[in-house]
DNA sequence: TAGATTGTTAATCGATTAACAATC
DNA sequence: TAGATTGTTAATCGATTAACAATC
């Protein structure tokens, strides 16, 4: 039922910012307050977000941190693993590999190249493969997400041969716009931009 | 001037959007409509976007795209090469080094890493220091942004540190939520939260 | 000229904050 | 009990959209 409820995307951002709270907090509740001022933001609008969920909290006491992050983990969608591939077998696929997912719930279970000289290398413990074989790899694995790490000029014919072959989210590293069909799931993780948010901090 | 008119956080987001638009751009001309189209926005958002800058559209031509590029570059600040220096030396740093930045107008000057068994190594043409020489090379090299590396066990007290030797701003790939000194700038580049997004997405 | 497009003001929509009764 | 904290409604604030005159 709470899934019907439309959650306002601001909301959800904080969503996941709270989820973070609660992973570095030891006591068994937590209030709005101490929430609000770890966030820097409004207790007001903390005790208004969880109002979407079904989890209440206690008056003079807090929030069950346990029971609270059980909701929010369900609401993500953690404690079910989905399977992601790396396309472009690059330094940044060997830091993604070096990263722990498993906490978001997310295994990496192939890494590709565009290139046919990169088959077969190694890529941390993954041998890197050609997309020929993609269809059948997304298949096997019933992988939904690509991490998508190739060159700017192969970022939008990559994107769409992945979701031709079945891939649902592409998470793109690449900082081109892609251009996708109706219905695929595109997030974009443009570093650059982020820059342009520091550099532009820095002026003031 | 332009400068002293107050630029709204959702506007500011969208004028870096507006930015990759222009540089994929190869008409001399282009209008609110175009732009628009393309980022899957209303158009007279655009126009109410562009009506905080200095750069004026014509009517039945649109906006002028090397003039509107440069106003942006300038309200970025991407002509002067801003030095950042990379702290952690692994393989994310390496992916870092990796990508170019220069059109973003950031330069990576150094490489640090907090254990002393790492020191000397090299990561890319970078030769990995301690951080006792952190104060000098910042003051050596005017290196205002840091990107923070390390493991999540370390990231609070380096960043603390790198705050107090002279960093403006930490652009942190911990996942860390930093407490930090007044004025101090931090840029969230939290990859397992764009994961928990993406399966957000998935389960619709 | 007619028509396309800008720039701006007013109307709407959504998100945050304030206020406060309910509760433990 | 008194006081702290929740949950919710109303008020405010800010951002988006609609409307339209100005312009080339």
């Amino acid at each position: 039922m709470a899934e019907m409820i439309h959650l306002p995307r601001s909301t959800f951002e904080r969503l996941k910012m709270y989820r973070k709270v609660l992973e570095a907090t030891k006591k068994p509740y937590i209030s709005s307050d101490e929430i609000a001022r770890f966030l820097e933001i409004n207790p007001d609008l903390v005790r208004k977000d969880f109002s979407y969920l079904k989890c209440q909290g206690k008056p003079r006491v807090g929030y069950d941190v346990e029971e609270l992050r059980k909701e929010l983990d369900d609401l993500f969608g953690v404690n079910n693993t989905t399977n992601m591939i790396i396309v472009g077998a690059n330094d940044l696929a060997r830091a993604l590999l070096s990263l722990d997912f498993s906490k978001a719930g997310v295994k990496v279970v192939a890494v590709f190249d565009t290139e046919k000289e990169n088959v077969g290398k190694f890529i941390g413990e993954f041998a890197v493969r050609e997309l020929d074989v993609l269809e059948r790899v997304i298949r096997r694995f019933d992988a939904e997400i690509a991490a998508l790490c190739v060159s700017k000029d192969r970022a939008q014919a990559t994107a769409r041969f992945l979701i031709e072959k079945g891939i649902k989210a592409v998470w793109n590293f690449t900082g081109v716009h892609l251009d996708l069909p109706e219905g695929a799931i595109v997030v974009d993780e443009d570093l650059t931009q982020s820059l342009l948010t520091i550099k532009h901090l820095l002026k003031k």
